[in-house]
DNA sequence: CCGGTATTGTACTGATCGGTAGAAAATAAT
DNA sequence: ATTATTTTCTACCGATCAGTACAATACCGG
């Protein structure tokens, strides 16, 4: 699927791309979760037999790992992306939650998110886990604080708008918003949340609660 | 612990309080998860032995629901008394999410809560758990509607408070608080957030979004 | 005192799961 | 060709875990 352009190393060639790989991985653990995925069903499901994941991945856990790391990369970013990339600080808010509904409640795919709904329960007890759990929400929020930065210099949002403040419930309103689609409900709710979630934050920001 | 007045079935006569047993089953699973909770550790924690635990309460996810359960009437339900008893919706508000904190976040049990962080995850795979959770959110519902209408009789409320918006996002922002909580959030940071929540559940009833 | 009944404690089992040994196969370098 | 290196495949192992058999024990009603 992916060519991969570096020098051959030597030895037998795989005949699998890692990131492909993961992308089956980030869904037998979405799906069944940690312990529910053994490794047998992880063979059976990425086409790779045991001794291969093993040789490729490490353990379980490490294969755990290498798996959030994908899923930041690939579905968290995109979220990030779509607040990004907006005109206007609302435009952005409001894309921002609607493709976090996308990425949490789409009948593509489990429901819920990989972080909140999967590893976030297993922190105590895997501390690879942990630790990258640990510097996520970090990145999320140095992203998040950018964005919301160029608006103000853009003259987008007020020079006192409470980036802090808007950021923070941002957070936990898509915290929400994992664990109602994890419980089930269906996107369209979740896109109702959306733009009600949009409004909270720029009153937010704006100072409404000061 | 309890006195238990019925009239005493012929037999050997137990050496153990069912709930006292629950509430100790309760840690184990709040602080280990359902899977790390191995039988074995189940019976050293509650001080019963492997086969009493399943005489009097069955397979391992009979023992779980019975705790869910357990904790619903205990820990679950005083958050929702601090709302119905406050004078005024604004410290009923507060007292609920201040309760909610103090459930979630105090240094005297595992942190998060067993309903969310927990069970929540597991029910794609264990039936009988999925069968608990789907009943447990329109109990806390109907109680907090309840809360409400009195509220709203006795004049404390204006006659256009959109209750079931208040309600809708209380849950959002009580689960949220809790994912915080399992994150490792100091309780101090939550109390802070029972306050800014509270003003937010206010306005949205209020319907300064509409 | 004597069956009837329910609980307790020890010791065990069958199944499952994470992980691996070891040989065969496929490539690169020489 | 030969060797070195890496991956693949089959088959397997040791550990762990949910659940239980069985006998002993402690209470009941008569």
């Amino acid at each position: 699927m992916v060519e991969n352009n570096k020098k051959r190393s030597p030895g037998r060639p795989r005949k699998f791309d890692e990131d492909d790989v993961l992308d089956k991985v980030i869904d037998v653990f979405w799906e069944l979760g940690y312990e529910a995925s053994d490794t047998e069903t992880l063979s059976r499901r990425t086409g790779l037999t045991k001794p291969s994941l093993y040789n490729a991945f490490g353990a379980k856990e490490d294969l755990f790992v290498a798996a959030i790391n994908r899923y930041r990369q690939t579905r968290s970013k995109a979220s990030l992306d779509a607040l990004a990339k907006a005109n206007t600080p609302r435009e952005g808010i409001r894309d921002y939650f609607l493709n976090l509904a996308q990425n949490v409640a789409s009948p593509n795919h489990p429901s819920g998110c990989l972080i909140l709904s999967i590893a976030m329960p297993l922190m105590d007890r895997l501390p690879k886990v942990a630790a990258v759990l640990d510097t996520a929400p970090r990145e999320s929020y140095a992203r998040m604080s950018a964005c919301f930065g160029e608006q103000i210099e853009k003259g987008s949002l007020p020079k006192d708008f409470d980036v802090a403040a808007a950021i923070s419930l941002i957070m936990d309103l898509g915290a929400a918003m994992i664990m109602q689609a994890r419980a089930g409900a269906p996107l369209e709710a979740l896109k109702t949340k959306a733009i009600r979630n949009t409004n909270l934050v720029l009153i937010t920001g704006q100072g409404a609660l000061r």
